[in-house]
DNA sequence: TTGCTTACTTACTAATTAGTAAGTAAAATT
DNA sequence: AATTTTACTTACTAATTAGTAAGTAAGCAA
């Protein structure tokens, strides 16, 4: 039993995060999956919805993910989440903000919308770890926590772009210092 | 006297820093400056001839004004360094490096090799500089010269993205942290 | 003054793009 | 058994894409 609609998703995730989202067509999408380029359209009828899907199932699996780890410590959570980047660069793509992000003032604003909305979701979630990790003794930052969390989630979206241009492993390296200065 | 060459490089600097590299056509290009389509294939036969032009003024840029600095203290240089994202982000573009890598694997191999190479250069760039600072004592660091390095560049590079898609001043955030940690 | 180079324009092309309208076979529903 | 829905395909279209070939007007050089 195939689920056609789900291996769309998936092969357009793929692309816009190596590709980047104006760096693929249909025919990226119909051609491997070996359907028709008016397949696609019948599940998402625009580009748009198609790049709505990969936002939105980003922001659903984060929000089901970070909800699973709630309970544990703030530094395993915090490793939790940099493994998410890390499966990122083994798999040589970079995280969905910065493949969309980057291009953002051509992307159609109902998607503009929906990251904007992303970002929001993740720059709170990582504040509050942090906050919660420096109540609990297990963070011994001084820095602003606003501050330390953009500079987390900007460190970590970098390296896999980095990582990429350089061939080295960025991410390694920023983990490295994150886990130093935490 | 008008400088056709330096009008197109200048747009399409700033169309590829604000909508990627593959977010505009030649139309775009031609139909500002009111010359025809085939006026920017006389300067830059292919698109990719035209992304060369805009990545190598980068290197070009960047390394001679990082020589101009060269014989200032480190922490100056550090600062005029981060001054080239401020500059970016208040014209609302992302850096060049943020605005190819995130698209890489769509790149003409040529575009990918000299990005390469400006990643590599703008890496060591770093690594000496905080080098230098370490051994006269402006800086104090503690972690590894490489993984701090990348730490900073990656921060700013994404800083941006993020700033962009947030709406938010991400990196006076991620200049805050990198100012108490140096 | 003749020829050459520069800086374009005119007028195309072939391919690709996102997107649509109409049809169809199979499965599910009534 | 008849109808409707699902999951597509066939067959397009209009617009846009990067790119080209041939022409031209102005300036410069021999």
């Amino acid at each position: 039993m195939k689920d056609t609609r789900t291996d769309i998703v998936n092969l357009a995730e793929k692309l816009i995060r190596t590709r980047g989202y104006n760096g693929f067509s249909y025919k990226d999408i119909s051609a491997p999956l070996n359907i028709k380029n008016a397949a696609v359209h019948y599940y998402f009828p625009t580009k748009c919805d198609l790049g709505l899907a990969v936002v939105n199932r980003n922001r659903n699996a984060f929000e089901i993910e970070t909800r699973k780890w709630s309970k544990e410590s703030p530094d395993v959570q915090l490793s939790r989440f940099m493994k998410i980047y890390e499966d990122s660069r083994a798999a040589k793509m970079v995280c969905f903000m910065g493949a969309f992000g980057s291009s953002y003032d051509s992307l159609p604003s109902e998607l503009q919308g929906a990251l904007t909305i992303a970002g929001a979701e993740i720059r709170l979630w990582l504040k509050q770890l942090l906050t919660k990790g420096l109540e609990e003794n297990v963070f011994a930052f001084t820095e602003n926590i606003e501050c330390k969390a953009d500079s987390i989630i900007s460190a970590l979206l970098a390296s896999l772009i980095l990582g990429k241009v350089t061939g080295q492993d960025i991410l390694a390296n920023v983990r490295n210092v994150i886990n130093n200065t935490i």
